[in-house]
RNA sequence: GAUCCCGUAGCUCAGCAGGAUAGAGCAACGGUUUCCUAAACCGUAGGCCGCGCGUUCGAAUCGCGCCGGGAUCGCCA
């Protein structure tokens, strides 16, 4: 089943190939009159612009052969040369229950079973997540999600951050610190304790002294550094003292990924390239693409034609130590091997754009990248009110966790206000106010398009009104509601529906859109088209269910339909919603 | 300085492979509940789409130049 676009575009498109033009002027698009029609074709316009000719003429010689076609109710002239054009609602009922009939609600099959690494989320290890980790958690999963959704076979990999001066940083913290001198006593032969002598409120803490300590004073920058070197050559107390951060580290990570219901396949990282990183900076040394120069070992990467100045890409640092664009390419040999990809997707910070193209480059220039294209879908930076990378009033930055809790508590709140989830269990409730609030995060970030920074507002992110996740949710109860009562009835549903009026049209025509959501959010790896398709989606549902009252209508076949819409609406909202990453509860 | 991104309603944001009357939510004002969940629905008001020039039959969308904000630019991630 094609998308119903993709459909009309075919039979636009041949049309216009009838009159000696291109067929790709027959694209068709949902008309942004909907008072004038369903659908408009624009492609006489440009046509004739190719041509020469006059657009009126064009688009009357192609509404002609369209008139010819059964499927349209309505083909038209307006303006300059638009086709504005109608369905049978035939046409709709039939489209409608093939989407119904099929499991996959006519998603599209672009992937095909292509194969993608996205590469997403990417915490640091010894660092709490904050808010700003929200987005590329949320906007990760929701391509993962999407992509799986379309036919991709798909790998998603966390990819931490640990293992660059952070965590020399840190290792001289606990130095300077006398907290565990066995981990530094190069006579020791272990074993090392099984306990950490950190926990990660130590970590909290010792981070920013350690970043702070380094900046002031440049001889702890350079023990850093050494340590650094030294963790990354393998020195026995330094690795143990990693495996340490790393496991007390974990396990919030585990708790806010999971409150997040965000889903990884591995959780690998800049350290587990290690192995790798020598065999190829000596391959890369051998074969001359990386080369001397301050010092260090650097891959050049400009090129002629590029109109800025291109930084080499540095593999190896004057002190000996690797960098992230070492593991980054490493990672690709990684995953070449492992999964040999067709697309390898780096869901990151768009402030981070030159470095991946110094590591595209890189690994095209060392032919490490098999059939893969490497794609950076970066996204903008969440600020504050003040324009600027968001902080609390305290001045630091809020924690993930903290932010979950209080979106939770506040659809609590709203619950016990509501007065209806008196009788829900207590698990109830909080399982519904869980759903509630993350669908409200979520929501209120991937609303937004991917690259534009935007304004984290507390009170946005904590709103269950109008464009919100809740809203979304709201109507899918609702509908599992009007089902549950008309099951107790044994009213059945239509296979087929009875369209009597333009709420009905228009929820059919929004539901008939979802295979071009779902490939427009792909092409343009977009979360927030699906929200946009989502919403209205849902308002579509709210009309209708504003405008007719379902269970009481008298007449069979017309309730019968109607049910019918509901159920598919229902399917096709809980199918969105999942590839944003929301659940759905029974009641709210 | 160079390169890139952004500037749309009071606020927060969509729209930007050029198209008809520029949309949504919030906030403001008014209305809707003997009936399927009012976290809803309906309506009113609110815009030189930063400014200027250009390309085009047609520009919020493309090009150039300004103004304003942000990001990035070899040994951090």
């Amino acid at each position: 089943m094609t998308a119903l676009a993709a459909e009309l575009s075919a039979i636009a498109g041949a049309a216009f190939a009838a009159e000696g033009l291109s067929a790709s002027f027959g694209q068709v698009q949902r008309s942004d009159r909907p008072d004038l029609a369903q659908f408009q074709c624009n492609g006489a316009l440009a046509a004739a612009k190719v041509a020469k000719a006059n657009p009126r003429a064009i688009a009357e010689k192609v509404a002609a052969r369209l008139k010819a076609d059964s499927l349209f109710a309505k083909v038209e002239i307006a303006g300059p040369g638009f086709i504005n054009l109608d369905l049978t609602d035939d046409a709709l009922a039939l489209r409608l229950g093939t989407m119904a009939k099929d499991k996959r609600l006519g998603a599209p099959e672009s992937g095909d079973g292509k194969v993608l690494v996205i590469d997403f989320g990417g915490p640091n290890v010894a660092k709490t997540m904050h808010v700003g980790h929200l987005r590329s958690s949320v906007i990760g999963d929701s391509l993962q999600r999407l992509f799986r959704a379309n036919g991709w076979h798909v790998t998603s990999d966390i990819h931490l951050g640990d293992w660059g001066l952070q965590m020399g940083q840190l290792i001289s913290e606990v130095a300077h610190r006398g907290i565990a001198p066995i981990y530094f006593d190069a006579d020791f032969t272990g074993p090392y304790p099984v306990t950490s002598p950190v926990t990660m409120d130590d970590l909290e803490v010792m981070f920013p002294a350690a970043s702070a300590a380094c900046k002031a004073d440049p001889a702890r920058l350079a023990e850093a550094r050494q340590a650094t070197a030294d963790l990354q050559a393998a020195r026995p107390g330094y690795r143990a003292l990693w495996q340490h951060f790393f496991n007390v580290s974990k396990v919030g990570l585990d708790r806010e990924f999971a409150s997040l219901g965000v889903h990884f396949d591995l959780w690998k990282g800049e350290a587990s390239v290690d192995p790798i990183t020598g065999p190829m900076v000596e391959d890369l040394k051998a074969r001359r693409i990386a080369v001397e120069s301050d010092g260090a070992l650097v891959i050049p990467v400009e090129r002629n034609s590029d109109k800025k100045e291109m930084p080499p890409l540095i593999l190896v640092k004057s002190d000996g130590a690797v960098l992230y664009g070492t593991t980054d390419l490493a990672t690709v040999i990684d995953r070449v091997a492992s999964q040999d990809p067709d697309l390898i997707l780096y869901v990151v910070d768009q402030r981070q754009h030159l470095h991946f193209e110094q590591v595209f480059r890189a690994a095209e220039k060392a032919g490490i990248a098999g059939k893969a294209t490497l794609e950076h879908a970066g996204f903008g930076t969440m600020n504050g009110t003040d324009g600027k990378p968001f902080k609390t009033r305290a001045g630091g930055v809020m924690k993930l966790f903290d932010l979950i809790a209080m979106v939770t508590a506040e659809a609590e709140k709203r619950l016990a206000e509501q007065g209806i989830g008196a009788d829900y269990s207590a698990e109830e409730r909080a399982a519904i106010a869980r759903m509630v609030g993350i669908a409200t995060l979520k929501f209120a970030d991937l609303s937004n398009y991917r690259l534009t920074d935007y304004i984290f507002d507390l009170e946005r992110f904590s709103r269950f009104e109008g464009k919100t996740g809740p809203y979304l949710q709201y109507a899918a109860v609702r509908i599992k509601s009007i089902l549950r009562k008309a099951d107790e009835k044994d009213f059945a549903p239509a296979a087929r529906a009875v369209l009597t009026s333009p709420e009905e049209r228009a929820l059919i025509l929004q539901l008939l859109g979802l295979a071009d959501a779902m490939s427009g959010a792909e092409a343009r790896r977009a979360p927030n088209i699906l929200c946009e398709y989502a919403f209205e989606l849902a308002q579509a549902f709210s009309r209708f269910y504003a405008a007719f009252h379902i269970l009481s209508e008298s007449d069979d076949a017309v309730r019968a339909s109607r049910l019918g819409l509901c159920g598919l609406t229902l399917a096709v909202l809980t199918k969105v919603l999942d590839l944003l990453g929301i659940e759905i509860p029974e009641r709210m």
